[in-house]
DNA sequence: TTTTGAGTTGTTCGA
DNA sequence: GTCGAACAACTCAAA
């Protein structure tokens, strides 16, 4: 009897426990379904989505099998499939996203599907406080999500996967390759590889180096699950036990934990994915200038730092995750522009785009989230900038206007009279105000509450 | 129930 | 240039 592996965000044979289940079961027909809802999606990420099924189809054939493409709604595409071969079940990774739970329990009334846990490294449901209530503190979370982690095994990909042979196939859909980031496990791996090789040993000071290439850059690859969670983790183990990389190694160990720590937020409370976690933070009087949006959104600001970031995303696709806070802090704090317009723009066009990582990083910035927010906690985008782009390379890497200009300048051009040709003379705000606006604001909102 | 310690990622100011 | 303190008040988690 034939089992059906649906692939989801598990694009790679390495540790895949869908697979393994299905594989377990008898022979296995490979299926990617290509769901209405993936359309808002930007052309560079569905062009990674689909160089990454086109990866996973060569590496299917590698192994006497092939990948099966199904266009329209889940439902209606799995149930035509399974009448049509007569499988046995459904098996596929369990994704915790109030879409996806709510697609696969209407799909496990109609159909045997199996949903197994491979997303994360534990169930999101599985790590609670002592009364039995979900953490929404990072800290602790991350003790009790350490303390129970026990040995990984990681299944090896499979050498061989049968399948039954002819089965109708629509073609993987046309895509541009994207020079920044390759998809496929492949290149994952590679990566992985290199990143653990070397700059991971310096991470704890590199990683927040705009100019340098100090963080793994992996998240594309995790969010497909290209690479897995637990592969992730697991090479964090061992280069924990290096002593040269033991440090780093922890730290970004902490990193992958935030990521199941805001996958198990979204899990308990979904309605942080339309309104603030923090209720008292939910009637902000926003300001919301659709023209300062748009100056955002193309990198158009006159702020150096937040214009480098802001083209880095619409050219590769992917933010150096030290320039997603402070374009963040600036839509938000500075620009008083709801921070769900910001997450938005960078769902539709990181290709590393998840709800609950993205989410939680926006509610992070605009201190509606689980942390409490610090009313000091409003970036200074130049101070940010010259500590963290000290010769103001990324800002010269993705904004040409600011090429011949030196690094003592480069950070706030507008203190000096430069005249530069295409670039703004000043910020779209004056941040002298910015503090006391942001902050009333703000206390309107607990006010309204109280 | 009460108490206690702690909480990703900052900025500004003055010594 | 460097350093430490102040910036508020609140909620969470555990004892």
């Amino acid at each position: 009897m034939t089992n059906i592996w649906w692939i989801r965000r598990d694009l790679r044979l390495n540790d895949n426990a869908a697979l393994h289940s299905a594989l377990e079961a008898g022979s296995v027909l490979p299926v990617f379904i290509l769901d209405p809802a993936f359309e808002n999606l930007s052309p560079r990420r569905k062009s990674f989505l689909y160089e990454g099924l086109s990866a996973l189809d060569k590496d299917l054939r590698k192994r006497n099998s092939y990948l099966v493409i199904r266009k329209g709604k889940p439902i209606d595409a799995l149930r035509q499939l399974f009448d049509e071969i007569k499988a046995e079940a459904i098996h596929t990774e369990e994704d915790y996203t109030p879409y996806a739970r709510e697609r696969d329990a209407l799909i496990q009334k109609l159909l045997p599907l199996k949903l197994i846990q491979g997303q994360t490294v534990h169930h999101p449901k599985i790590i609670r406080k002592q009364d039995g209530r979900p953490y929404t503190v990072y800290t602790p979370y991350s003790k009790v999500w350490k303390a129970q982690l026990s040995k990984i095994k990681l299944h090896p990909a499979p050498d061989r996967i049968d399948s039954p042979k002819g089965i109708r196939s629509e073609p993987i859909p046309a895509f541009e390759t994207n020079p920044f980031f390759r998809a496929g496990e492949a290149e994952a791996l590679r990566r992985l590889k290199k990143f653990t090789d070397s700059p991971i040993s310096n991470y704890a000071d590199d990683r927040n180096r705009m100019d340098l290439d100090g963080t793994s850059a992996l998240s594309p690859y995790l969010r497909f699950g290209m690479l897995g969670m637990r592969q992730a983790v697991n090479e964090a183990l061992t280069a924990q036990r290096s002593n040269a990389n033991a440090k780093g190694a922890e730290i970004w160990l902490n990193e992958l934990i935030w990521r199941e720590f805001y996958i198990q937020i979204l899990y308990h409370f979904p309605h942080v994915a339309k309104t603030a976690f923090n209720p008292s933070l939910a009637n902000i009087p926003w300001r919301n200038k659709a023209s300062e949006y748009e100056a955002w959104k193309r990198g158009e600001t006159g702020v150096p730092v937040v214009d480098a970031a802001m083209r880095q995303l619409k050219e590769t696709g992917w933010m150096h995750n030290r320039a997603r806070m402070i374009v963040a802090s600036f839509l938000v704090k500075d620009l008083l522009i709801d921070w769900r317009w910001g997450e938005a723009w960078f769902m539709q066009n990181l290709l590393d785009g998840d709800l609950a990582a993205n989410n939680g990083g926006w509610q992070w910035t605009a201190g509606t989230g689980t942390d409490a927010a610090p009313y000091f906690r409003i970036f200074n985008p130049v101070l940010q900038s010259a500590k963290f782009d000290p010769n103001g390379d990324y800002i010269r890497k993705w904004v040409p206007e600011l090429q011949k200009i030196n690094a003592k300048q480069i950070h706030a051009p507008w203190e000096y009279e430069l005249n530069i040709a295409g670039y703004p003379s000043e910020p779209i705000v004056n941040r002298e105000i910015v503090k006391d606006r942001t902050l009333s604001a703000y206390n309107i909102s607990k006010e309204k509450v109280r």
